[in-house]
DNA sequence: CGATGATGAGCAC
DNA sequence: TGCTCCTCATCGC
């Protein structure tokens, strides 16, 4: 589930159902100490920074840090005891009836305010927030002498950006994921950015990334993209060796920043570039 | 540097 | 049945 459109997702998804409502809060695995200190308060609001999400809670400093690493997931029940006994955390209110779980996360702590600044200010802008200023990240990626394929999975740079919106933006903007930051134009920058702001936001929207254009969707090439439960319907995400929507070139596939990156090596050519001068 | 661990669904075999 | 995976902190070599 998550990149950074599902935080933000499951962000809203909390205000809507728990906004400005008394919740019953357990550790049904014993495994959130913290549960208890929430338990009878007011929530406040959830909000996302990247893959990071922070929960406010009625005269309360701490705030509830959630990270949902790779497996991490909430679920929503309109019952108010699902009675499951493997959620790390749960959390209910009443009239009208609902309750979370939260199963599987690599975060589920309090944080004191000077914590969740910290790591707040570790993060780069994320295209999901109106407040993000892309020319922190600009600035990183033209310093920087690794590939542009690994510093689009660095939260320093693009915080929520992951494997699916790495492989499907430098796709879409034909830049090979090898060449090295500092050989990136800016307008292929801005491209990046623009197309990160523009994508996303739908990635909240429906729940899922979809990223192929019009003009190259099954009907108009005869060609199917990847679609999952997963991935949505993308360009190369884990199409390896399946014709690309493009140009028809099997699609290639490697290890790189510990993930798998997917590729087509025609619309994506080796770049030579050697310096840049815009 | 690589392995591990949170834990569950999809899917290839 | 077993492998993969939209992640990353932590630990051992």
């Amino acid at each position: 589930m998550p990149e950074g459109h599902v935080t933000h997702r499951i962000a809203g998804e909390l205000n809507r159902q728990f906004g400005r409502r008394e919740v019953r809060s357990t550790s049904p695995q014993g495994r959130f100490d913290a549960a208890a200190v929430v338990d009878g308060r007011e929530f406040e609001l959830a909000e996302a920074f990247g893959k990071h999400m922070y929960l406010r809670f009625e005269d309360l400093d701490e705030q509830v840090h959630i990270h949902l690493g790779l497996i991490g997931k909430f679920f929503f029940f309109a019952e108010a005891d699902p009675a499951t006994e493997n959620a790390r955390w749960r959390m209910s209110a009443l009239d009208p009836d609902v309750t979370m779980e939260l199963r599987g996360a690599t975060i589920c702590a309090l944080s004191s305010p000077a914590d969740k600044e910290r790591t707040v200010a570790s993060l780069g802008p994320d295209p999901l927030r109106p407040d993000a200023d892309p020319d922190v990240a600009r600035a990183r990626i033209r310093k920087s002498a690794s590939p542009i394929g690994v510093l689009m999975m660095d939260q320093k740079i693009f915080a929520g950006v992951g494997n699916i919106y790495r492989a499907e933006t430098l796709f879409r903007h034909n830049i090979d994921p090898m060449m090295a930051g500092r050989f990136l134009r800016n307008a292929e920058f801005d491209a990046l950015w623009d197309d990160l702001v523009e994508l996303m936001p739908l990635g909240v929207r429906d729940g899922r990334i979809d990223t192929v254009r019009p003009e190259h969707s099954p009907e108009a090439t005869g060609r199917d993209p990847r679609v999952d439960k997963h991935g949505g319907e993308v360009y190369v995400y884990r199409r390896a060796g399946q014709p690309c929507l493009v140009c028809g070139t099997p699609i290639s596939t490697t290890e790189l920043a510990s993930r798998n990156l997917f590729w087509c090596k025609h619309c994506q050519p080796r770049s030579r570039r050697r310096s840049v001068r815009d």
